[in-house]
DNA sequence: ATCATATTCTGCAGAACAATTGAATGAATA
DNA sequence: TATTCATTCAATTGTTCTGCAGAATATGAT
């Protein structure tokens, strides 16, 4: 009554993969794992989540293929196997959501479109404008994730010390702003606090993850 | 330490989505689905389920809002909602899993690869053939699902008939056949079997939802 | 309106599985 | 050896799957 034929095998195997989505620590995890190779201590900090629970976590990520491990002194950094699969999954898993799922869209409409009434610039908007050179990318997340890759002569001043750094952004600029993708707020709080303060400035839709498994350039700079 | 911002509200419903994907037997019930909109009895007869069963199952995807249920006379009818979209999830989940997951890589090498040892055709591919006229489409479902939607001009012999109607088949002109979708045997037992029989036949990637959700051209032809 | 019928959904119960934490164990380095 | 980081274990609690039986719902005929 179980394995009828290769169907079954597959689906088994897909419904492990999708189980191990199905669960909301896991898809933030996922979140930040998109950005880098992380430590199973950096992602549980960033996580809130105790360090047992997210080991646990990262084991069934790992069983679904989700993830791989590799260790490097003493620590066991993770990251995303196949990036660009596993993050244009997620993309499509999102999409399915703010397609269907009320809640969702409630949720968006309360929190993201009060900060953003316009609508988001599109990558292939933002690479041609990139190339023209008429617009400031203004990468908005903690300094070690922009180390690890950004989109090409981004500017990463982290949303904590926006409100000190003002000068470095010239405000007769178009401003693009873009963090961890879709479901961080980093960018639209920059967004609303810098249109407060006289900036033109957008939204990059989703954030670093997808623009790299979008096949676009990144740069790396940090080491 | 539940829900911090909106992101956690998002993920907990992303989860619930990606949960609902996370059963062999629910990854099949979609697969019927995406051929278009079937009653709780067919699907439990395709699925080789109880009726308790299915509609358990189906109250699950529903509640992950994949899935839309309407009455029509005394049945109740399930569609996936928002077809493109999901079909596109399950795409992106299957491409992860063959990527990642060997186990899914050893079964599609085991069972189809013996079955079809060329590369599939493109969508792409067999819209410009099909527009030469170059080529014959085989659709190799049962008659009921080529009814509710199929690849224009696509000639339908369910596999069970195969063997009698093959005087139906020009064996001088190219085959491309499909059937419901990557994982289902259907449409690599129809190319063993011609190939056999000096057809020269192919497969189409994939099946129909993903010719459909691809916004390539169909036809309904039943009613 | 009401009843009989066909179809679908829900409650129950048992088994299996998943999430969480703290404690114990393992692996690698200094 | 001691230290640091990660995994596994033990135990608790909660959730999911499944079949069965019975309840709910809609239809169509009376």
């Amino acid at each position: 009554m179980s394995s009828t034929g290769p169907k079954q095998a597959i689906y088994a195997s897909l419904a492990e993969v999708a189980q191990a989505l199905g669960h909301p620590h896991r898809l933030e995890l996922l979140e930040h794992l998109g950005q880098g190779e992380r430590s199973v201590e950096e992602l549980s900090a960033r996580a809130k989540l105790t360090f047992a629970n997210t080991s646990r976590h990262l084991q069934i990520l790992r069983r679904a293929c989700l993830v791989e491990p590799h260790r490097r002194g003493k620590h066991v950094y993770y990251h995303l196997a196949g990036d660009t699969e596993v993050v244009m999954l997620l993309q499509a898993l999102g999409r399915v959501g703010e397609r269907n799922v009320a809640e969702i869209s409630r949720v968006m409409a309360d929190y993201f479109r009060a900060r953003d009434a316009l609508e988001p610039v599109s990558r292939r908007d933002l690479l041609t404008r990139l190339e023209d050179g008429l617009v400031t990318v203004l990468d908005v997340r903690p300094q070690d994730e922009f180390s690890l890759g950004h989109v090409p002569g981004a500017l990463n001043i982290p949303m904590a010390q926006l409100e000190k750094r003002l000068a470095e952004l010239p405000i007769e600029r178009e401003i693009v702003a873009y963090c961890r993708g879709p479901y961080c707020v980093l960018s639209f709080d920059a967004v609303a606090a810098l249109r407060a303060k006289g900036y033109r400035i957008h939204r990059l839709e989703d954030g670093y993850p997808e623009w790299k498994a979008a096949g676009l350039p990144v740069e790396t700079a940090g080491q």
